[in-house]
DNA sequence: TTTTGTGAATTGCTTCACAGCA
DNA sequence: TGCTGTGAAGCAATTCACAAAA
Protein backbone atom coordinates (compact mmCIF):
# COMPACT_ATOMS: atom_id res chain seq x y z
CA UNK A 1 0.00 0.00 0.00
CA UNK A 2 1.87 2.97 -1.08
CA UNK A 3 -0.80 5.51 -0.25
CA UNK A 4 -0.01 9.69 0.14
CA UNK A 5 3.39 8.92 -1.18
CA UNK A 6 4.50 11.61 -4.06
CA UNK A 7 2.09 11.12 -6.69
CA UNK A 8 3.70 12.47 -10.53
CA UNK A 9 1.55 14.82 -11.91
CA UNK A 10 1.30 12.99 -15.02
CA UNK A 11 -0.10 10.24 -13.36
CA UNK A 12 -2.80 12.16 -12.12
CA UNK A 13 -3.55 12.77 -15.92
CA UNK A 14 -3.27 9.30 -17.31
CA UNK A 15 -6.12 8.72 -14.22
CA UNK A 16 -8.47 10.00 -16.45
CA UNK A 17 -7.57 7.75 -19.97
CA UNK A 18 -7.71 4.75 -17.14
CA UNK A 19 -11.06 5.52 -16.56
CA UNK A 20 -12.18 6.13 -19.79
CA UNK A 21 -10.77 3.18 -21.48
CA UNK A 22 -11.92 0.88 -18.64
CA UNK A 23 -15.56 2.04 -19.45
CA UNK A 24 -15.04 1.73 -22.61
CA UNK A 25 -13.85 -2.06 -22.07
CA UNK A 26 -16.71 -2.65 -19.78
CA UNK A 27 -19.33 -1.72 -22.66
CA UNK A 28 -17.30 -4.47 -24.23
CA UNK A 29 -18.56 -6.93 -21.34
CA UNK A 30 -14.75 -7.28 -20.03
CA UNK A 31 -14.78 -7.88 -16.44
CA UNK A 32 -10.84 -7.98 -15.78
CA UNK A 33 -7.86 -6.25 -17.50
CA UNK A 34 -4.29 -7.24 -17.06
CA UNK A 35 -1.85 -3.82 -16.86
CA UNK A 36 0.12 -5.03 -20.15
CA UNK A 37 -3.55 -4.87 -22.19
CA UNK A 38 -4.61 -1.76 -20.51
CA UNK A 39 -1.35 -0.30 -21.08
CA UNK A 40 -1.19 -1.37 -25.10
CA UNK A 41 -4.60 0.48 -26.14
CA UNK A 42 -3.39 3.37 -24.59
CA UNK A 43 0.26 3.47 -25.78
CA UNK A 44 1.45 3.01 -22.31
CA UNK A 45 3.86 0.18 -20.70
CA UNK A 46 2.26 -2.19 -18.12
CA UNK A 47 4.82 -0.81 -15.12
CA UNK A 48 3.66 2.92 -16.21
CA UNK A 49 -0.31 1.47 -15.49
CA UNK A 50 0.18 -0.45 -12.26
CA UNK A 51 2.92 2.00 -10.91
CA UNK A 52 0.59 4.90 -11.49
CA UNK A 53 -2.39 2.82 -10.23
CA UNK A 54 -0.59 1.92 -7.38
CA UNK A 55 -0.20 5.29 -5.84
CA UNK A 56 -3.81 5.26 -4.78
CA UNK A 57 -3.62 1.69 -3.12
CA UNK A 58 -4.13 -1.58 -3.61
CA UNK A 59 -6.24 -2.04 -6.98
CA UNK A 60 -5.24 -5.32 -8.78
CA UNK A 61 -5.21 -9.22 -8.17
CA UNK A 62 -2.02 -11.23 -9.12
CA UNK A 63 -2.55 -13.74 -11.34
CA UNK A 64 -5.79 -11.94 -12.14
CA UNK A 65 -5.46 -8.00 -13.39
CA UNK A 66 -7.69 -5.45 -12.65
CA UNK A 67 -11.66 -5.75 -11.82
CA UNK A 68 -12.94 -3.55 -14.44
CA UNK A 69 -15.86 -2.28 -12.39
CA UNK A 70 -14.11 -2.12 -8.86
CA UNK A 71 -11.12 0.20 -10.99
CA UNK A 72 -13.78 2.22 -12.25
CA UNK A 73 -15.42 3.07 -8.94
CA UNK A 74 -12.51 3.75 -7.44
CA UNK A 75 -10.72 5.95 -9.84
CA UNK A 76 -14.33 7.55 -9.81
CA UNK A 77 -13.83 8.82 -6.21
CA UNK A 78 -10.31 9.42 -6.67
CA UNK A 79 -11.13 11.74 -9.39
CA UNK A 80 -14.52 13.05 -7.26
CA UNK A 81 -16.45 12.56 -10.21
CA UNK A 82 -18.73 9.62 -7.98
CA UNK A 83 -21.06 12.53 -6.95
CA UNK A 84 -22.03 14.99 -9.58
CA UNK A 85 -20.70 18.42 -9.38
CA UNK A 86 -22.43 21.62 -10.80
CA UNK A 87 -20.78 23.72 -13.79
CA UNK A 88 -21.03 26.78 -14.91
CA UNK A 89 -20.85 28.35 -18.60
CA UNK A 90 -19.91 32.00 -19.58
CA UNK A 91 -20.10 32.42 -23.19
CA UNK A 92 -22.83 31.39 -25.64
CA UNK A 93 -21.35 31.04 -29.11
CA UNK A 94 -21.01 27.53 -31.23
CA UNK A 95 -18.12 26.48 -28.62
CA UNK A 96 -20.53 27.03 -25.82
CA UNK A 97 -23.15 25.23 -27.66
CA UNK A 98 -20.92 22.79 -28.54
CA UNK A 99 -20.05 22.13 -24.70
CA UNK A 100 -23.42 22.16 -23.63
CA UNK A 101 -24.96 19.31 -26.05
CA UNK A 102 -21.99 17.53 -25.02
CA UNK A 103 -23.40 14.28 -23.65
CA UNK A 104 -19.90 13.47 -22.35
CA UNK A 105 -20.57 16.25 -19.83
CA UNK A 106 -23.40 14.62 -17.48
CA UNK A 107 -22.32 11.06 -18.08
CA UNK A 108 -19.31 12.10 -16.56
CA UNK A 109 -20.69 13.49 -13.60
CA UNK A 110 -20.83 16.56 -14.50
CA UNK A 111 -23.90 19.23 -15.12
CA UNK A 112 -24.18 22.48 -16.39
CA UNK A 113 -26.66 24.75 -14.27
CA UNK A 114 -26.26 27.91 -15.81
CA UNK A 115 -25.36 29.61 -19.20
CA UNK A 116 -24.53 32.91 -19.40
CA UNK A 117 -23.41 35.30 -22.19
CA UNK A 118 -23.20 39.23 -22.70
CA UNK A 119 -24.44 39.53 -25.85
CA UNK A 120 -28.53 40.53 -25.62
CA UNK A 121 -29.33 38.61 -28.28
CA UNK A 122 -28.31 35.51 -26.85
CA UNK A 123 -29.96 36.19 -22.90
CA UNK A 124 -33.28 34.84 -22.97
CA UNK A 125 -32.26 32.01 -24.90
CA UNK A 126 -33.16 28.39 -24.00
CA UNK A 127 -30.56 25.86 -23.75
CA UNK A 128 -31.08 23.11 -25.71
CA UNK A 129 -29.30 20.78 -23.17
CA UNK A 130 -32.18 19.45 -21.96
CA UNK A 131 -33.50 21.19 -18.05
CA UNK A 132 -35.04 24.20 -19.55
CA UNK A 133 -31.75 26.56 -18.98
CA UNK A 134 -32.13 30.45 -20.23
CA UNK A 135 -28.80 32.02 -21.12
CA UNK A 136 -28.76 34.70 -18.45
CA UNK A 137 -26.21 37.94 -18.22
CA UNK A 138 -23.01 38.06 -16.63
CA UNK A 139 -24.71 40.19 -13.58
CA UNK A 140 -26.24 37.21 -12.70
CA UNK A 141 -23.39 35.36 -11.99
CA UNK A 142 -22.53 35.98 -8.35
CA UNK A 143 -25.98 34.63 -7.53
CA UNK A 144 -26.21 31.07 -9.61
CA UNK A 145 -22.72 30.48 -7.93
CA UNK A 146 -24.40 30.76 -4.34
CA UNK A 147 -27.45 29.24 -5.30
CA UNK A 148 -26.07 25.94 -6.78
CA UNK A 149 -22.70 25.74 -4.57
CA UNK A 150 -20.82 26.00 -7.98
CA UNK A 151 -16.78 24.75 -7.59
CA UNK A 152 -16.20 25.02 -11.59
CA UNK A 153 -16.71 27.19 -14.48
CA UNK A 154 -15.99 26.93 -18.17
CA UNK A 155 -14.85 29.71 -20.02
CA UNK A 156 -15.66 29.83 -23.77
CA UNK A 157 -15.66 33.89 -24.86
CA UNK A 158 -13.42 35.51 -27.29
CA UNK A 159 -10.08 36.15 -25.74
CA UNK A 160 -9.51 39.57 -24.69
CA UNK A 161 -12.87 39.11 -22.45
CA UNK A 162 -12.03 36.03 -20.63
CA UNK A 163 -9.67 37.73 -17.80
CA UNK A 164 -12.46 39.38 -16.85
CA UNK A 165 -14.54 36.64 -16.79
CA UNK A 166 -12.52 34.66 -14.92
CA UNK A 167 -12.01 37.52 -12.17
CA UNK A 168 -16.01 37.16 -11.85
CA UNK A 169 -16.26 33.72 -11.57
CA UNK A 170 -13.14 33.70 -8.91
CA UNK A 171 -14.82 36.75 -6.80
CA UNK A 172 -17.84 34.43 -6.94
CA UNK A 173 -16.10 31.81 -5.38
CA UNK A 174 -15.40 29.40 -8.23
CA UNK A 175 -12.31 27.04 -7.86
CA UNK A 176 -11.40 25.38 -10.88
CA UNK A 177 -11.73 27.23 -14.27
CA UNK A 178 -11.72 25.49 -17.66
CA UNK A 179 -10.26 27.50 -20.08
CA UNK A 180 -10.91 27.70 -23.75
CA UNK A 181 -10.13 31.16 -24.60
CA UNK A 182 -6.41 31.44 -25.84
CA UNK A 183 -4.79 33.09 -22.95
CA UNK A 184 -2.83 32.80 -19.82
CA UNK A 185 -5.28 33.55 -17.06
CA UNK A 186 -3.92 35.32 -13.98
CA UNK A 187 -6.12 34.11 -11.42
CA UNK A 188 -4.92 33.46 -7.40
CA UNK A 189 -2.77 30.27 -7.24
CA UNK A 190 -5.58 28.37 -4.82
CA UNK A 191 -7.62 28.33 -8.41
CA UNK A 192 -6.79 25.51 -10.45
CA UNK A 193 -7.08 26.25 -14.02
CA UNK A 194 -6.71 24.05 -16.90
CA UNK A 195 -6.61 25.42 -20.55
CA UNK A 196 -7.28 24.41 -24.06
CA UNK A 197 -6.05 26.21 -26.96
CA UNK A 198 -6.72 25.10 -30.56
CA UNK A 199 -3.86 26.66 -31.40
CA UNK A 200 -1.47 25.21 -29.56
CA UNK A 201 -2.41 22.26 -30.42
CA UNK A 202 -2.23 22.66 -34.11
CA UNK A 203 1.17 23.82 -33.67
CA UNK A 204 2.37 20.74 -32.25
CA UNK A 205 1.10 19.26 -34.79
CA UNK A 206 2.88 21.11 -37.04
CA UNK A 207 6.07 21.04 -35.09
CA UNK A 208 5.97 16.92 -35.05
CA UNK A 209 5.58 17.15 -39.02
CA UNK A 210 8.20 19.76 -39.63
CA UNK A 211 10.69 17.53 -37.12
CA UNK A 212 9.45 14.07 -38.59
CA UNK A 213 10.35 14.88 -41.93
CA UNK A 214 13.59 15.05 -42.21
CA UNK B 1 24.62 27.31 -29.79
CA UNK B 2 22.65 24.23 -28.23
CA UNK B 3 21.37 22.96 -31.67
CA UNK B 4 19.95 19.97 -32.03
CA UNK B 5 20.58 18.94 -28.56
CA UNK B 6 17.84 16.88 -26.74
CA UNK B 7 14.77 18.47 -26.51
CA UNK B 8 12.51 17.84 -23.57
CA UNK B 9 9.17 17.47 -25.05
CA UNK B 10 7.48 19.34 -22.28
CA UNK B 11 9.60 22.63 -24.04
CA UNK B 12 7.92 21.93 -27.45
CA UNK B 13 4.57 22.93 -25.53
CA UNK B 14 5.73 25.70 -24.25
CA UNK B 15 7.05 27.22 -27.50
CA UNK B 16 3.62 27.60 -28.03
CA UNK B 17 2.71 29.45 -25.62
CA UNK B 18 5.49 32.03 -25.73
CA UNK B 19 4.66 32.48 -29.06
CA UNK B 20 1.17 33.80 -28.23
CA UNK B 21 2.57 35.56 -25.05
CA UNK B 22 4.79 37.23 -27.42
CA UNK B 23 2.04 38.13 -29.50
CA UNK B 24 0.15 39.36 -26.76
CA UNK B 25 3.26 41.99 -26.04
CA UNK B 26 3.50 43.16 -29.93
CA UNK B 27 0.10 44.55 -29.63
CA UNK B 28 0.75 46.02 -26.87
CA UNK B 29 4.20 47.43 -28.49
CA UNK B 30 6.74 46.13 -26.38
CA UNK B 31 9.54 45.95 -28.31
CA UNK B 32 11.98 43.76 -25.87
CA UNK B 33 11.02 41.21 -23.01
CA UNK B 34 13.13 39.70 -20.25
CA UNK B 35 12.90 35.79 -20.00
CA UNK B 36 11.83 36.72 -15.82
CA UNK B 37 8.80 38.66 -17.08
CA UNK B 38 8.11 36.33 -20.03
CA UNK B 39 8.51 33.17 -17.72
CA UNK B 40 6.14 35.69 -15.12
CA UNK B 41 2.89 36.01 -16.83
CA UNK B 42 3.09 32.16 -18.10
CA UNK B 43 4.01 31.02 -14.23
CA UNK B 44 7.15 29.53 -15.33
CA UNK B 45 11.03 30.35 -13.92
CA UNK B 46 13.20 32.38 -16.32
CA UNK B 47 15.55 29.75 -16.43
CA UNK B 48 13.24 27.43 -17.94
CA UNK B 49 12.35 30.40 -20.48
CA UNK B 50 16.27 30.79 -21.17
CA UNK B 51 16.68 26.95 -21.75
CA UNK B 52 13.36 26.16 -23.55
CA UNK B 53 14.84 29.04 -26.58
CA UNK B 54 18.33 28.18 -25.83
CA UNK B 55 17.19 24.89 -26.97
CA UNK B 56 16.55 26.04 -30.61
CA UNK B 57 19.57 28.37 -31.01
CA UNK B 58 20.92 31.81 -29.80
CA UNK B 59 17.63 33.92 -29.38
CA UNK B 60 18.40 36.53 -26.70
CA UNK B 61 20.84 39.68 -26.08
CA UNK B 62 22.15 39.87 -22.77
CA UNK B 63 21.46 42.41 -20.89
CA UNK B 64 18.52 43.73 -23.15
CA UNK B 65 16.34 40.64 -23.13
CA UNK B 66 14.61 39.23 -26.27
CA UNK B 67 13.24 41.09 -29.14
CA UNK B 68 9.57 40.36 -29.38
CA UNK B 69 9.68 40.43 -32.99
CA UNK B 70 12.53 38.30 -33.60
CA UNK B 71 11.66 35.59 -31.38
CA UNK B 72 8.03 35.55 -32.74
CA UNK B 73 9.42 34.86 -36.68
CA UNK B 74 12.25 32.16 -35.30
CA UNK B 75 9.39 30.40 -33.28
CA UNK B 76 6.87 30.64 -36.63
CA UNK B 77 9.39 28.64 -38.37
CA UNK B 78 10.70 26.62 -35.91
CA UNK B 79 6.92 25.30 -35.51
CA UNK B 80 6.04 25.09 -39.08
CA UNK B 81 4.01 27.86 -39.32
CA UNK B 82 5.55 30.41 -40.93
CA UNK B 83 3.71 29.11 -44.04
CA UNK B 84 -0.19 28.15 -44.61
CA UNK B 85 -1.13 24.86 -43.77
CA UNK B 86 -4.65 23.14 -45.04
CA UNK B 87 -6.37 21.83 -42.53
CA UNK B 88 -9.33 19.21 -43.43
CA UNK B 89 -12.36 18.91 -40.76
CA UNK B 90 -14.41 16.16 -39.88
CA UNK B 91 -17.82 16.25 -38.55
CA UNK B 92 -19.66 19.78 -38.82
CA UNK B 93 -21.82 19.27 -35.33
CA UNK B 94 -21.69 22.54 -32.88
CA UNK B 95 -18.12 21.82 -32.11
CA UNK B 96 -16.94 21.56 -36.06
CA UNK B 97 -18.88 25.09 -36.66
CA UNK B 98 -16.75 26.12 -33.79
CA UNK B 99 -13.83 25.19 -35.02
CA UNK B 100 -13.99 26.58 -38.36
CA UNK B 101 -15.18 30.22 -37.32
CA UNK B 102 -12.82 29.93 -34.68
CA UNK B 103 -10.60 33.04 -35.85
CA UNK B 104 -7.35 31.98 -34.24
CA UNK B 105 -7.18 29.14 -36.69
CA UNK B 106 -6.22 31.59 -39.86
CA UNK B 107 -4.32 33.83 -37.89
CA UNK B 108 -1.79 31.45 -36.90
CA UNK B 109 -1.21 29.43 -40.38
CA UNK B 110 -3.78 27.07 -40.64
CA UNK B 111 -6.76 27.24 -43.21
CA UNK B 112 -9.58 24.98 -43.62
CA UNK B 113 -9.64 23.74 -46.97
CA UNK B 114 -12.94 21.21 -46.79
CA UNK B 115 -14.97 20.22 -44.09
CA UNK B 116 -16.74 16.85 -44.30
CA UNK B 117 -19.99 15.26 -42.41
CA UNK B 118 -22.04 12.23 -43.04
CA UNK B 119 -25.17 13.53 -42.20
CA UNK B 120 -27.04 14.02 -45.17
CA UNK B 121 -29.26 17.00 -43.50
CA UNK B 122 -25.78 18.68 -43.13
CA UNK B 123 -24.42 17.78 -46.33
CA UNK B 124 -24.27 20.69 -49.04
CA UNK B 125 -24.74 23.18 -46.72
CA UNK B 126 -22.46 26.13 -46.64
CA UNK B 127 -19.85 27.26 -43.96
CA UNK B 128 -20.01 30.36 -42.49
CA UNK B 129 -16.19 30.96 -42.08
CA UNK B 130 -15.69 32.65 -45.32
CA UNK B 131 -14.69 31.81 -48.49
CA UNK B 132 -17.49 29.71 -49.27
CA UNK B 133 -17.07 25.73 -48.74
CA UNK B 134 -19.30 23.22 -48.49
CA UNK B 135 -20.03 20.49 -46.14
CA UNK B 136 -18.93 17.23 -47.87
CA UNK B 137 -19.95 13.83 -47.96
CA UNK B 138 -17.22 11.90 -46.55
CA UNK B 139 -16.53 9.89 -49.63
CA UNK B 140 -14.76 12.91 -51.04
CA UNK B 141 -12.55 13.28 -48.20
CA UNK B 142 -9.45 11.35 -50.45
CA UNK B 143 -9.59 13.28 -53.41
CA UNK B 144 -9.90 16.63 -51.17
CA UNK B 145 -6.72 15.46 -49.41
CA UNK B 146 -5.06 15.24 -52.43
CA UNK B 147 -6.16 17.89 -54.42
CA UNK B 148 -4.77 20.68 -51.47
CA UNK B 149 -2.31 18.55 -50.19
CA UNK B 150 -3.68 18.20 -46.90
CA UNK B 151 -1.52 17.05 -44.12
CA UNK B 152 -3.47 17.96 -40.86
CA UNK B 153 -6.86 16.65 -39.96
CA UNK B 154 -9.40 17.64 -37.23
CA UNK B 155 -11.71 15.37 -35.93
CA UNK B 156 -14.77 16.66 -34.62
CA UNK B 157 -17.23 13.73 -34.88
CA UNK B 158 -19.38 11.75 -31.95
CA UNK B 159 -16.72 9.11 -29.96
CA UNK B 160 -18.05 5.47 -32.22
CA UNK B 161 -17.14 7.31 -35.67
CA UNK B 162 -13.73 8.31 -34.93
CA UNK B 163 -11.65 5.55 -35.52
CA UNK B 164 -12.90 5.07 -39.10
CA UNK B 165 -12.48 8.77 -39.38
CA UNK B 166 -9.04 8.35 -38.64
CA UNK B 167 -8.35 5.18 -40.49
CA UNK B 168 -9.58 7.25 -43.46
CA UNK B 169 -7.83 9.88 -43.34
CA UNK B 170 -4.43 7.99 -42.35
CA UNK B 171 -5.82 6.01 -45.66
CA UNK B 172 -5.59 9.48 -47.55
CA UNK B 173 -2.33 10.42 -46.63
CA UNK B 174 -2.59 12.74 -43.48
CA UNK B 175 0.34 13.50 -41.51
CA UNK B 176 -1.22 14.62 -38.33
CA UNK B 177 -4.68 14.27 -36.24
CA UNK B 178 -6.43 16.63 -33.89
CA UNK B 179 -8.91 15.04 -32.10
CA UNK B 180 -11.70 15.87 -29.99
CA UNK B 181 -13.50 12.55 -29.97
CA UNK B 182 -12.94 10.84 -26.18
CA UNK B 183 -11.48 7.66 -27.87
CA UNK B 184 -7.45 6.58 -28.06
CA UNK B 185 -7.12 6.65 -31.64
CA UNK B 186 -5.06 3.71 -32.67
CA UNK B 187 -2.98 5.23 -35.86
CA UNK B 188 0.95 3.88 -37.23
CA UNK B 189 2.93 5.80 -35.01
CA UNK B 190 4.29 7.65 -38.08
CA UNK B 191 1.18 9.55 -37.62
CA UNK B 192 1.20 12.69 -34.97
CA UNK B 193 -2.18 12.48 -32.91
CA UNK B 194 -3.03 15.19 -30.35
CA UNK B 195 -6.33 14.72 -28.78
CA UNK B 196 -8.40 17.10 -26.80
CA UNK B 197 -10.95 15.50 -24.19
CA UNK B 198 -13.09 17.91 -22.11
CA UNK B 199 -14.03 14.98 -19.59
CA UNK B 200 -10.61 14.39 -18.95
CA UNK B 201 -9.69 17.91 -18.51
CA UNK B 202 -12.81 18.48 -15.89
CA UNK B 203 -11.47 15.47 -13.88
CA UNK B 204 -8.72 16.88 -13.57
CA UNK B 205 -9.97 20.05 -12.45
CA UNK B 206 -12.39 17.71 -9.60
CA UNK B 207 -9.10 15.49 -8.88
CA UNK B 208 -6.89 18.91 -7.61
CA UNK B 209 -10.48 20.61 -6.06
CA UNK B 210 -10.63 17.10 -4.33
CA UNK B 211 -6.84 17.09 -2.98
CA UNK B 212 -6.59 20.36 -2.43
CA UNK B 213 -9.54 21.11 0.16
CA UNK B 214 -7.90 18.59 2.74
C1' DT C 1 24.08 47.14 -14.20
C1' DT C 2 21.08 43.81 -16.49
C1' DT C 3 20.31 39.71 -18.61
C1' DT C 4 21.55 35.76 -21.45
C1' DG C 5 23.36 30.86 -22.13
C1' DT C 6 24.81 26.84 -19.99
C1' DG C 7 27.37 23.20 -17.33
C1' DA C 8 26.38 21.10 -12.79
C1' DA C 9 23.28 19.79 -9.30
C1' DT C 10 18.86 18.53 -8.27
C1' DT C 11 14.41 16.98 -8.65
C1' DG C 12 10.99 14.24 -10.92
C1' DC C 13 9.39 10.42 -13.71
C1' DT C 14 9.62 5.96 -15.95
C1' DT C 15 11.40 1.51 -16.65
C1' DC C 16 13.51 -2.57 -14.87
C1' DA C 17 13.40 -6.70 -12.63
C1' DC C 18 11.89 -9.61 -9.24
C1' DA C 19 9.54 -11.18 -4.76
C1' DG C 20 5.21 -12.65 -3.60
C1' DC C 21 0.55 -13.98 -4.28
C1' DA C 22 -3.40 -16.53 -6.76
C1' DT D 1 1.74 -20.16 -14.76
C1' DG D 2 0.19 -15.20 -14.82
C1' DC D 3 0.13 -11.07 -12.86
C1' DT D 4 0.58 -7.32 -9.34
C1' DG D 5 3.27 -4.10 -6.34
C1' DT D 6 7.52 -2.02 -5.58
C1' DG D 7 12.41 -0.96 -4.43
C1' DA D 8 16.37 0.16 -7.29
C1' DA D 9 18.24 1.87 -11.44
C1' DG D 10 18.10 4.71 -15.19
C1' DC D 11 16.51 8.52 -17.74
C1' DA D 12 14.40 13.07 -18.33
C1' DA D 13 13.41 17.67 -17.03
C1' DT D 14 14.07 21.61 -14.14
C1' DT D 15 16.53 24.70 -11.25
C1' DC D 16 20.82 26.60 -9.69
C1' DA D 17 24.42 29.59 -10.07
C1' DC D 18 27.79 31.95 -12.53
C1' DA D 19 30.82 33.41 -16.57
C1' DA D 20 30.31 36.34 -20.35
C1' DA D 21 28.18 40.04 -23.00
C1' DA D 22 25.98 44.62 -23.60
Amino acid sequence: MARAEHIPKPAVGRLSLYLRQLESFRAADRRTISSRELGAVLRLSDAQVRKDLAYFGQFGHPGIGYRVNEVIDRLRHILGTDRKSNVLLVGFGHLGQALVSFRGFMRKGFEVVAVFDNDPAKIGRGVSGGNSLLVQPLGELPAAVRRHNVRLGVIAVPAPAAQGVADALVASGVRGILNFAPVTLQVDKSVAVSSVDLAVHLEQLSFQLVSRQR
